[in-house]
DNA sequence: AATACAGTCAACCGCCTAGAG
DNA sequence: ACTCTAGGCGGTTGACTGTAT
């Protein structure tokens, strides 16, 4: 006998999410907070499986979730942390706030991988070696982060961004914003109303929006921020070393490259 | 213009683990 | 101590788009 599966699949709709949709459990997730995913469809009437919900709300539509191109140095950071903790997508994402590890994980399969086979024959040495060519060869790349390389799904992207943008203009409203949100979106402060608004009246645009209760898309933060504030406590539990030494060797940029052997790469695993 | 091929990425599948009962 | 289950994770798939021929 096989493994039950998550839920009862009859009746279950697959495949991409509407901005509907999106727009319903996002609602939901406000009023409620994220967690308890098994109560999701029932509660919202989404024809989807709690893990579809889960997975839709963390890898997208989650507020401080950063779309687009990655930079050079979140590119040595994923190089650096794959060296040393494998295919630990989930451990890698939590030393860059700002991506998933779905989207770590696609952009190592689809660029990085290749990147560092077409440079293995010139530098076999060292990992860090590595992501100074590849941070060198990407350095002149712009940084911006607005378009993507493949236009797949535009319209609908364009949709989620905007979703994610009306969140995080809840989180900017919020005096609790931790004071780590507020540096990642320094950058996004200036016209953050302007974004805000602007994705608060995409989302308006959607058609079929008489449906969603705009009441509870509202105004309080309480039950996300308290959620994000339990969940701080849990990573405080986790197995990742503490962060203030990552933070000084991966978040220096000027670090980056600079460890020249594999014995500095093998101190730095001792510490795992 | 039509077709084939390659690249990208959102979403699914199934296994693992932690914790509740 | 054991079972059950929700949530988490990594691997993989498949739809979609762009590019080459």
């Amino acid at each position: 006998m096989g493994r039950p599966p998550c839920c009862d699949k009859v009746g279950i709709k697959k495949g991409p999410w509407t901005p509907e949709e999106d727009i319903i459990l996002v609602s939901y997730i406000q009023e409620h907070g994220p967690g308890n995913w098994r109560s999701v469809p029932t509660n919202t009437g989404l024809l989807r499986c709690s893990k579809s919900c889960r997975l839709r709300w963390t890898n997208y539509l989650r507020p401080g979730i950063k779309r687009g191109n990655f930079t050079p140095h979140e590119e040595g950071m994923i190089i650096h942390l794959q060296a040393l903790l494998g295919n630990k997508w989930a451990a890698i994402a939590s030393y860059l706030p700002q991506r998933t590890d779905n989207d770590i994980k696609n952009y190592w399969n689809t660029h990085l991988k290749k990147k560092l086979k077409n440079l293995e024959p010139q530098s076999s040495t060292t990992t860090s070696r590595l992501v100074s060519k590849s941070s060198n060869i990407e350095r002149d790349k712009s940084l911006e982060f607005a378009s993507t390389s493949s236009s797949a799904a535009t319209t609908y992207a364009s949709s989620t961004e905007n979703i994610s943008r009306l969140l995080q203009g809840w989180m900017r409203s919020s005096p609790k914003n931790t004071n780590d949100n507020n540096n990642n979106r320094k950058a996004e402060e200036e016209g953050g109303d302007l974004i805000f608004r602007e994705g608060f009246e995409s989302i308006l645009s959607f058609e079929h929006m008489n449906n969603v209760a705009w009441d509870k898309v509202a105004v309080t933060t309480e039950n996300y921020n308290k959620k994000q504030k339990s969940d701080v406590n849990s990573n405080s539990k986790n197995n990742n070393p503490p962060l203030s030494f990552l933070e000084k060797w991966l978040l220096d940029e000027s670090s980056a490259g600079q460890v020249e052997d594999m014995n500095q790469m093998m101190e730095l695993s001792s510490i795992f």
